[in-house]
RNA sequence: GCUGGAAUCGUCUAGUGGCAAUGACAAGAGACUGUAAAUCUCUCGCCUUCGGGCUUCGUAGGUUCGAGUCCUACUUCCAGCA
């Protein structure tokens, strides 16, 4: 059983800081895991992501499964050996997949789709997941769900049932890899199921009671898109859930609200492409909102992108210069501004953490978040 | 000097009688949430009450119902010959 221990409750009954203990590191919680989707968070290089602060990575079962093949990944010792990150890792299950990618049919085993790359047939399964995640040898694996394609009630307990149908099966694979691989190396793997239900309310809670009754080790909380209606949806959910077992809000974390909502109310790390991909596309963070390098008004800008902020590329360069590196389209227009999204991002979940540590949670949360989107 | 060729939005470019006129780049702005994302969308002659109005393809004339397109002259550039 992955051990989890809580350093500290919040008044509020929901939020909680605490310390997750995987065979390749602890992570401190909450805390915001960087989104490695091919064993890599693009633009970055792993001793970036451990300069700037990161405790953990999520690579992604699908993408890593199509190149460069799991098979290579285990001969190579495994994620965290492969890719140098050697702190923590997570794999999401593929699931997410089924969702966003076109052309999937549902089987009775599990689903069909085609490589975005080359076109070929492909089928993942509860158990070829689970195969493959052990393969990966992350620390923590998701099982393998499935999102509804829209949001009426009716889909989504159809996709629910699904999902907890292929937890079950899920767990039982995940036993017989742990009993066959595990003893044989040195590192255990763990399981997290994942709740669904979209915004409904009765079937969060149905799926959380399902997922609540299972052998695993944490929960993925799946299939959230937006901060609205979030905070209702996650008290339900975490009335349920068992509270010795961490949680993990799947996806979410481009807006700073999501991460104060998600912490808040219970959920004690979290992963989000956003920060990267926009740092790409020139969108960076400030403490007074979002602002677009790229924009001419930058041009003789010689302060940094945000004031005060500490990390690499705020310490030594000024807006000035990334805009003209976006403009200019160089490579290190995006290694900076990763850099400082990244960084932007860890660091408020670090800050929302010592924020519930000392009581001061409400102010923190309040001026933050006044400031961000007033601004 | 002679003989050919060429001049179109910031740049390159499509256009051989019929709707301010193609595409790319540049420029301006927006989007992005378990990454088919180094991506995508919009604007890009001027004005606009978004209906439309006005002015444009080197310059000046001409032919024509209608000219970026055909004719004449001029200007500039390119190539070849002197």
């Amino acid at each position: 059983m992955l051990k989890f221990d809580i350093t500290h409750e919040y008044e509020n009954g929901f939020a909680r800081t605490g310390v997750i203990h995987t065979p390749h590191g602890d992570i401190k919680t909450p805390a915001f895991v960087g989104a490695a989707t091919r064993a890599t968070v693009k633009a970055l290089t792993m001793q970036e992501m451990r300069d700037l602060g990161s405790q953990a990575i999520l690579a992604n079962t699908y993408h890593l499964l199509l190149a460069p093949g799991t098979d290579l990944i285990k001969e190579a010792g495994g994620l965290a050996e492969f890719s140098s990150w050697h702190g923590p890792t997570f794999t999401d299950s593929g699931g997410f997949q089924i969702f966003s990618l076109p052309d999937v049919k549902i089987t009775m085993n599990g689903a069909k789709f085609k490589s975005h790359i080359n076109g070929d047939k492909f089928e993942m399964t509860p158990e070829s997941s689970m195969q493959a995640q052990w393969a990966i040898g992350a620390d923590i694996h998701m099982a393998f769900d499935h999102l509804a394609k829209s949001e009426n009630h009716k889909d989504m307990e159809i996709a629910m049932r699904r999902t907890h149908d292929w937890l079950d099966r899920c767990v039982i694979e995940h036993q017989r890899l742990s009993k066959t691989i595990a003893k044989n190396a040195k590192a255990e793997q763990y399981l997290y199921a994942v709740v669904q239900g979209g915004t409904f309310n009765d079937l969060r809670a149905e799926s959380a009671r399902y997922c609540a009754s299972k052998e695993v080790d944490g929960f993925g909380i799946g299939g959230v898109f937006t901060a609205d209606g979030m905070a209702e949806m996650l008290q339900t959910v975490h009335s349920i859930l068992p509270k010795n077992k961490p949680r993990h809000l799947l996806g979410m974390g481009q807006e700073p609200i999501d991460l104060f909502v998600g912490a808040e109310f219970g959920c004690d790390t979290f992963d989000c492409v956003g920060p990267t991909r926009m740092a790409r596309n020139g969108s960076l963070y400030t403490n007074d909102g979002r602002i677009n390098i790229k924009n001419a008004k930058f041009t003789h800008d010689f302060s940094p992108v945000m004031p005060g902020c500490e990390c690499e590329c705020c310490k030594n360069y000024t807006r000035a210069y990334l805009h003209h590196l976006f403009k200019t389209d160089e490579i290190t227009a995006k290694v900076l501004a990763s850099i400082h999204n990244e960084h932007f991002v860890v660091n408020v979940v670090d800050n929302i953490r010592a924020s519930l540590q000392n009581n001061t949670f409400d102010d923190y949360k309040n001026e933050f978040l006044n400031r961000y989107y007033n601004n």
